[in-house]
DNA sequence: CAGACACTTATTGTATGCAATCGGTGTCTG
DNA sequence: CAGACACCGATTGCATACAATAAGTGTCTG
């Protein structure tokens, strides 16, 4: 299966899920030769994946000097998840109308699985159910506009999602939340599930802020040499 | 200016532009070649244009057969229009709050030079100036996530909103719609700002359905033969 | 020593050729 | 005549070579 993927989307693959893992971290620049030479392919192929990822910015193209993996500024994390919530309400709204049994089902599953992911500490597999649970609901939601821009927010959130995950603690929180958001749309409680969704989104920026923090910090003493 | 372009932007422009107004009609296959030739450039930078248009939805990619310049179906369409509506109403809520004098004075003259454009029958002036009412609100949000996403779905309804302009009589309703918008938003009034806009896209919707229905059956039509 | 200037080099931009793949077409066979 | 099969052409996918450009670097000069 994987054999019939083009280069071109191995490559995008490949750095996506470096770039969202934060293997290459924020300052890291790239260059098409060096990702071509490290991945045994042409510059072609690697050059369409990068413009492609800079088209979803989650990679920022410099002129004459490759490009870069950036982090978001604060302002620019706060507006992100803020848009993001309050597109993702109009989503989760339309949801609460068209949702079948079929899907609520899977929406606990999804929370059950998570919360043994928590158990047995695998992050990667928490974030990837957490992006599993909005896309479910977005999916719902029966709009293929919303449901494209919603998972392009997402896309460009994951990599900050999946740092609070890997703070002790903020994945139950995050949990916590998923299951009120749950039973809201269960209830089909429009003012509940807004609520819930602004709570997930504002603490995820407050504890985000901490965590850049740190993250910046630590970065400004590894460059003092 | 322009020689400072690459040829691939260049190619993107000539090509979206193209689309855009209609002069690709919807059926029209697309090939790398066709295109290289046509511009006299190599395929190199024809391919990455093509592929950043079928990112945006502007192309359908079809595997070894080239590029297809579709039509959205009615229901398409009317989901297209109705998310950028619930969407816009969030930029335009957010709008309200942050916007100049400087701004409110842009949007006013951006009216008057619509009504002129519509009284010399300039059209693609008037679709021009419709893009730009909507982009100086989504800028006054305040919100570079937001701002995207909107500007994103505003091209993607470029090509039908242009249509609407074709037809007499259509742009004065449209310019009306605008005015409201204005005055609401002058007055801070968030629920005239939501009515207008949900009448703004519903009656554009409506009449798009009539001109789809009429394109549809002259292409039936054309291709007897 | 400071500033400008030329040169080198790293990087993207573009052209081109070849490979792989798929659809269509015509032919052969039962 | 119908169905299978092989071949051919069109099209994208990928690799590679070359061009253009800009940034950095070192040198020369006042």
């Amino acid at each position: 299966m994987k054999k019939k993927m083009s280069l071109r989307q191995k490559v995008y693959t490949s750095l996506k899920q470096d770039i969202i893992s934060g293997k290459f971290k924020a300052g890291t620049r790239l260059t098409e030769n060096f990702i071509a030479d490290s991945l045994n392919v042409s510059r072609t192929p690697v050059r369409e994946a990068l413009q492609k990822l800079t088209q979803e910015k989650l990679l920022t193209a410099i002129p004459k000097a490759g490009y870069l993996v950036e982090d978001l500024s604060d302002s620019d994390i706060k507006d992100l998840f803020e848009s993001r919530m309050q597109i993702e309400r109009i989503a989760f709204q339309n949801a609460v109308g068209h949702i079948t049994l079929d899907e609520l089902k899977t929406l606990d599953d999804n929370l059950e699985k998570t919360k043994a992911a928590i158990k047995s500490k695998d992050n990667f597999k928490v974030t990837e159910l957490d992006i599993e649970f909005h896309e479910i609901i977005y999916k719902a939601a029966r709009s293929k506009t919303l449901f494209r821009v919603c998972k392009n927010l997402s896309d460009l959130t994951v990599k900050y999602r999946h740092r609070l995950n890997l703070v002790s603690g903020l994945s139950n929180e995050s949990l916590k939340h998923h299951v009120t958001i749950y039973q809201a749309i269960l209830a089909k409680d429009n003012m509940k599930i807004s609520q819930a969704l602004e709570l997930h989104s504002q603490q995820a920026v407050l504890h985000l802020f901490d965590i850049m923090k740190k993250l910046r910090s630590d970065a400004f003493h590894q460059e003092d040499f």
